[in-house]
DNA sequence: TGTGTATGAATGAAGG
DNA sequence: CCTTCATTCATACACA
Protein backbone atom coordinates (compact mmCIF):
# COMPACT_ATOMS: atom_id res chain seq x y z
CA UNK A 1 0.00 0.00 0.00
CA UNK A 2 2.99 2.31 0.95
CA UNK A 3 0.53 5.01 1.97
CA UNK A 4 1.29 8.77 2.34
CA UNK A 5 3.29 9.79 5.08
CA UNK A 6 6.14 7.35 4.37
CA UNK A 7 6.91 8.04 1.37
CA UNK A 8 7.88 4.76 -0.76
CA UNK A 9 11.85 5.52 -2.33
CA UNK A 10 14.17 4.72 0.66
CA UNK A 11 12.16 1.33 1.66
CA UNK A 12 14.15 -1.21 0.99
CA UNK A 13 11.63 -3.34 -0.03
CA UNK A 14 11.45 -5.13 -3.08
CA UNK A 15 8.57 -3.94 -4.48
CA UNK A 16 8.14 -0.24 -6.16
CA UNK A 17 6.06 1.65 -3.82
CA UNK A 18 4.86 4.91 -5.45
CA UNK A 19 5.15 8.61 -4.08
CA UNK A 20 2.37 10.57 -3.62
CA UNK A 21 3.42 12.55 -6.52
CA UNK A 22 3.40 9.85 -8.54
CA UNK A 23 0.04 8.33 -7.52
CA UNK A 24 -1.61 11.71 -7.93
CA UNK A 25 -0.53 11.72 -11.65
CA UNK A 26 -1.22 8.44 -12.49
CA UNK A 27 -4.56 8.81 -11.31
CA UNK A 28 -4.86 11.76 -13.19
CA UNK A 29 -3.82 9.98 -16.16
CA UNK A 30 -6.21 7.51 -15.65
CA UNK A 31 -9.01 9.86 -15.03
CA UNK A 32 -8.08 11.64 -18.27
CA UNK A 33 -9.59 8.09 -19.90
CA UNK A 34 -5.84 6.13 -20.10
CA UNK A 35 -6.34 2.65 -19.53
CA UNK A 36 -4.08 0.83 -21.68
CA UNK A 37 -0.40 2.76 -22.26
CA UNK A 38 1.10 1.80 -24.93
CA UNK A 39 4.83 0.97 -24.84
CA UNK A 40 5.66 4.27 -25.72
CA UNK A 41 3.34 6.07 -23.47
CA UNK A 42 4.63 3.98 -21.12
CA UNK A 43 8.28 4.98 -22.02
CA UNK A 44 7.23 8.34 -21.51
CA UNK A 45 5.45 8.44 -18.52
CA UNK A 46 8.41 6.09 -16.53
CA UNK A 47 10.33 9.34 -17.47
CA UNK A 48 8.55 11.99 -15.92
CA UNK A 49 7.53 9.61 -13.09
CA UNK A 50 11.00 9.41 -12.31
CA UNK A 51 11.28 12.86 -11.28
CA UNK A 52 9.59 12.15 -8.41
CA UNK A 53 10.99 8.76 -7.55
CA UNK A 54 12.32 5.49 -8.63
CA UNK A 55 10.24 3.88 -11.06
CA UNK A 56 10.41 1.21 -13.92
CA UNK A 57 8.35 0.77 -17.15
CA UNK A 58 6.84 -2.62 -15.64
CA UNK A 59 5.32 -0.72 -12.40
CA UNK A 60 3.54 1.78 -15.06
CA UNK A 61 2.56 -0.82 -16.75
CA UNK A 62 0.88 -2.72 -13.53
CA UNK A 63 0.17 0.08 -12.60
CA UNK A 64 -2.57 0.67 -14.97
CA UNK A 65 -3.69 -2.98 -15.52
CA UNK A 66 -4.60 -2.96 -11.61
CA UNK A 67 -6.25 -0.11 -11.62
CA UNK A 68 -8.40 -0.89 -14.25
CA UNK A 69 -9.37 -3.97 -13.11
CA UNK A 70 -10.10 -3.00 -9.90
CA UNK A 71 -12.16 -0.23 -10.80
CA UNK A 72 -13.91 -2.37 -12.66
CA UNK A 73 -14.43 -4.80 -9.69
CA UNK A 74 -15.44 -2.46 -7.01
CA UNK A 75 -18.14 -1.23 -9.73
CA UNK A 76 -19.22 -4.88 -10.13
CA UNK A 77 -19.56 -5.35 -6.52
CA UNK A 78 -21.44 -2.27 -6.33
CA UNK A 79 -24.24 -3.39 -8.56
CA UNK A 80 -24.70 -6.62 -9.00
CA UNK A 81 -27.24 -6.81 -11.52
CA UNK A 82 -28.48 -10.16 -13.12
CA UNK A 83 -26.09 -12.75 -13.28
CA UNK A 84 -25.94 -12.08 -17.20
CA UNK A 85 -22.54 -13.46 -17.53
CA UNK A 86 -23.19 -17.10 -18.13
CA UNK A 87 -20.19 -19.09 -18.94
CA UNK A 88 -20.03 -21.72 -20.96
CA UNK A 89 -17.62 -24.45 -20.18
CA UNK A 90 -17.48 -27.65 -21.12
CA UNK A 91 -15.18 -29.26 -19.43
CA UNK A 92 -12.91 -31.89 -21.23
CA UNK A 93 -12.87 -33.10 -18.00
CA UNK A 94 -10.41 -35.95 -19.00
CA UNK A 95 -9.27 -38.53 -17.41
CA UNK A 96 -6.03 -38.06 -19.25
CA UNK A 97 -5.55 -41.62 -19.94
CA UNK A 98 -1.72 -41.94 -20.31
CA UNK A 99 -0.76 -44.16 -23.13
CA UNK A 100 -3.51 -43.86 -26.21
CA UNK A 101 -5.46 -41.49 -25.34
CA UNK A 102 -8.53 -40.80 -27.29
CA UNK A 103 -7.88 -38.59 -30.22
CA UNK A 104 -7.67 -35.51 -28.48
CA UNK A 105 -6.94 -32.94 -31.18
CA UNK A 106 -7.78 -34.14 -34.16
CA UNK A 107 -5.75 -32.42 -36.51
CA UNK A 108 -2.37 -34.02 -37.25
CA UNK A 109 -0.98 -30.89 -40.20
CA UNK A 110 2.30 -29.32 -38.65
CA UNK A 111 0.20 -26.30 -39.00
CA UNK A 112 -0.47 -23.54 -36.43
CA UNK A 113 -2.03 -25.00 -33.30
CA UNK A 114 -4.14 -22.41 -31.96
CA UNK A 115 -6.63 -23.08 -29.27
CA UNK A 116 -9.48 -22.44 -31.31
CA UNK A 117 -8.97 -25.82 -33.09
CA UNK A 118 -8.84 -27.39 -30.04
CA UNK A 119 -11.32 -30.23 -29.71
CA UNK A 120 -11.90 -31.60 -26.50
CA UNK A 121 -14.16 -34.99 -26.43
CA UNK B 1 2.23 -19.33 -10.23
CA UNK B 2 0.30 -21.14 -7.69
CA UNK B 3 2.67 -21.71 -4.58
CA UNK B 4 0.94 -21.66 -1.28
CA UNK B 5 2.66 -24.89 -0.59
CA UNK B 6 -0.89 -27.27 -2.08
CA UNK B 7 0.32 -27.16 -5.96
CA UNK B 8 -2.43 -26.89 -7.94
CA UNK B 9 -4.52 -30.28 -8.05
CA UNK B 10 -6.59 -29.79 -4.84
CA UNK B 11 -7.80 -25.36 -6.03
CA UNK B 12 -11.02 -25.24 -7.02
CA UNK B 13 -9.76 -22.72 -9.39
CA UNK B 14 -10.61 -23.12 -13.24
CA UNK B 15 -7.28 -22.37 -14.55
CA UNK B 16 -4.45 -24.93 -14.72
CA UNK B 17 -1.85 -24.73 -12.30
CA UNK B 18 1.19 -26.60 -13.13
CA UNK B 19 3.02 -27.87 -10.56
CA UNK B 20 6.66 -27.53 -9.65
CA UNK B 21 8.22 -30.38 -11.97
CA UNK B 22 5.62 -29.56 -14.47
CA UNK B 23 7.53 -25.84 -15.17
CA UNK B 24 10.49 -27.45 -14.49
CA UNK B 25 10.05 -29.33 -17.15
CA UNK B 26 8.59 -26.70 -19.47
CA UNK B 27 11.42 -24.67 -18.75
CA UNK B 28 14.16 -26.99 -19.65
CA UNK B 29 12.36 -27.63 -23.21
CA UNK B 30 12.13 -24.22 -23.62
CA UNK B 31 15.82 -23.64 -22.69
CA UNK B 32 16.38 -26.05 -24.96
CA UNK B 33 15.18 -24.04 -27.42
CA UNK B 34 11.78 -24.77 -27.93
CA UNK B 35 9.24 -22.27 -28.72
CA UNK B 36 6.69 -23.00 -30.88
CA UNK B 37 6.19 -26.82 -30.37
CA UNK B 38 3.74 -28.34 -32.78
CA UNK B 39 0.66 -30.06 -32.28
CA UNK B 40 2.25 -33.37 -32.26
CA UNK B 41 4.97 -31.93 -29.40
CA UNK B 42 2.38 -30.43 -27.68
CA UNK B 43 0.50 -33.90 -27.36
CA UNK B 44 3.63 -35.36 -26.59
CA UNK B 45 4.59 -33.23 -24.36
CA UNK B 46 1.10 -32.89 -22.41
CA UNK B 47 1.16 -36.75 -22.00
CA UNK B 48 4.35 -36.10 -20.41
CA UNK B 49 3.47 -33.82 -18.22
CA UNK B 50 0.55 -35.93 -17.26
CA UNK B 51 2.76 -37.79 -14.91
CA UNK B 52 3.25 -35.09 -12.53
CA UNK B 53 -0.37 -33.64 -12.49
CA UNK B 54 -3.62 -32.85 -14.93
CA UNK B 55 -3.05 -30.58 -17.86
CA UNK B 56 -4.15 -29.89 -21.41
CA UNK B 57 -2.60 -29.41 -24.25
CA UNK B 58 -3.82 -25.73 -24.43
CA UNK B 59 -2.18 -25.30 -21.54
CA UNK B 60 1.00 -26.52 -23.11
CA UNK B 61 0.62 -24.41 -26.00
CA UNK B 62 -0.36 -21.37 -24.24
CA UNK B 63 2.41 -21.76 -21.51
CA UNK B 64 4.72 -21.70 -24.59
CA UNK B 65 2.84 -18.33 -26.11
CA UNK B 66 3.21 -16.48 -23.09
CA UNK B 67 6.39 -17.73 -22.10
CA UNK B 68 7.77 -17.14 -25.28
CA UNK B 69 6.14 -13.11 -25.02
CA UNK B 70 6.90 -12.48 -21.89
CA UNK B 71 11.22 -13.39 -21.96
CA UNK B 72 11.36 -11.21 -25.00
CA UNK B 73 9.64 -8.77 -22.78
CA UNK B 74 11.65 -9.10 -19.94
CA UNK B 75 14.85 -9.15 -22.43
CA UNK B 76 13.80 -5.83 -23.61
CA UNK B 77 16.43 -3.18 -22.07
CA UNK B 78 15.60 -0.09 -23.83
CA UNK B 79 12.71 1.24 -26.23
CA UNK B 80 13.17 3.08 -29.42
CA UNK B 81 13.20 7.02 -28.71
CA UNK B 82 9.67 6.61 -31.44
CA UNK B 83 6.65 5.39 -29.98
CA UNK B 84 6.07 2.52 -32.33
CA UNK B 85 4.90 -0.40 -31.08
CA UNK B 86 7.91 -1.60 -29.19
CA UNK B 87 7.66 -4.23 -26.33
CA UNK B 88 6.49 -3.41 -22.84
CA UNK B 89 9.08 -4.53 -20.38
CA UNK B 90 9.48 -6.18 -17.25
CA UNK B 91 11.94 -7.21 -15.11
CA UNK B 92 15.53 -9.02 -15.20
CA UNK B 93 15.30 -11.53 -12.86
CA UNK B 94 13.50 -14.83 -14.62
CA UNK B 95 15.55 -17.32 -12.62
CA UNK B 96 12.74 -20.10 -11.99
CA UNK B 97 12.27 -20.28 -8.56
CA UNK B 98 11.23 -23.62 -7.33
CA UNK B 99 8.61 -23.25 -4.94
CA UNK B 100 9.02 -26.43 -3.46
CA UNK B 101 11.55 -29.02 -2.79
CA UNK B 102 11.59 -30.15 -6.50
CA UNK B 103 12.66 -33.76 -6.59
CA UNK B 104 11.94 -33.97 -10.24
CA UNK B 105 13.75 -35.67 -13.05
CA UNK B 106 13.03 -39.07 -11.46
CA UNK B 107 10.55 -39.51 -13.87
CA UNK B 108 12.36 -42.51 -15.46
CA UNK B 109 10.55 -42.43 -18.76
CA UNK B 110 12.41 -43.14 -22.09
CA UNK B 111 10.41 -40.08 -23.36
CA UNK B 112 11.90 -38.15 -25.89
CA UNK B 113 11.00 -35.16 -27.16
CA UNK B 114 12.89 -32.97 -29.46
CA UNK B 115 15.87 -33.34 -30.56
CA UNK B 116 16.35 -30.20 -28.97
CA UNK B 117 14.73 -31.08 -26.01
CA UNK B 118 16.93 -34.19 -24.86
CA UNK B 119 15.68 -35.43 -21.50
CA UNK B 120 18.01 -37.48 -20.43
CA UNK B 121 17.29 -39.92 -17.45
C1' DT C 1 2.24 -9.66 17.09
C1' DG C 2 -2.03 -11.29 14.46
C1' DT C 3 -5.59 -9.79 11.05
C1' DG C 4 -7.74 -7.18 7.37
C1' DT C 5 -7.16 -4.32 3.45
C1' DA C 6 -4.99 -2.00 -0.47
C1' DT C 7 -2.17 -2.90 -4.08
C1' DG C 8 2.24 -4.54 -6.55
C1' DA C 9 3.43 -8.54 -9.26
C1' DA C 10 2.68 -12.65 -11.81
C1' DT C 11 0.70 -15.60 -15.16
C1' DG C 12 -3.07 -18.55 -17.29
C1' DA C 13 -6.22 -17.72 -20.93
C1' DA C 14 -8.01 -15.41 -24.60
C1' DG C 15 -8.80 -11.86 -28.01
C1' DG C 16 -7.46 -9.56 -32.28
C1' DC D 1 2.49 -12.73 -32.92
C1' DC D 2 0.95 -8.79 -29.86
C1' DT D 3 -2.34 -7.01 -26.55
C1' DT D 4 -5.67 -7.42 -23.02
C1' DC D 5 -8.41 -9.56 -19.36
C1' DA D 6 -9.17 -12.34 -15.15
C1' DT D 7 -7.62 -14.29 -11.16
C1' DT D 8 -4.39 -15.15 -8.06
C1' DC D 9 -0.18 -14.72 -5.02
C1' DA D 10 2.65 -11.68 -2.20
C1' DT D 11 3.57 -7.89 0.61
C1' DA D 12 3.29 -3.26 2.98
C1' DC D 13 0.85 -0.99 6.20
C1' DA D 14 -3.02 0.29 9.49
C1' DC D 15 -5.13 -1.19 13.33
C1' DA D 16 -6.18 -4.02 17.36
Amino acid sequence: MCPAGTSASLSRSSRWCPTAEQVMLLEEMYKGGLRNPSAGQIHQITAHLSNFGKVQGKNVFYWFQNHKARDKQRLKKKLPLKPQHQQIFFHATSSFSPQRPVSCISFAGPLIFTPQVYIYI
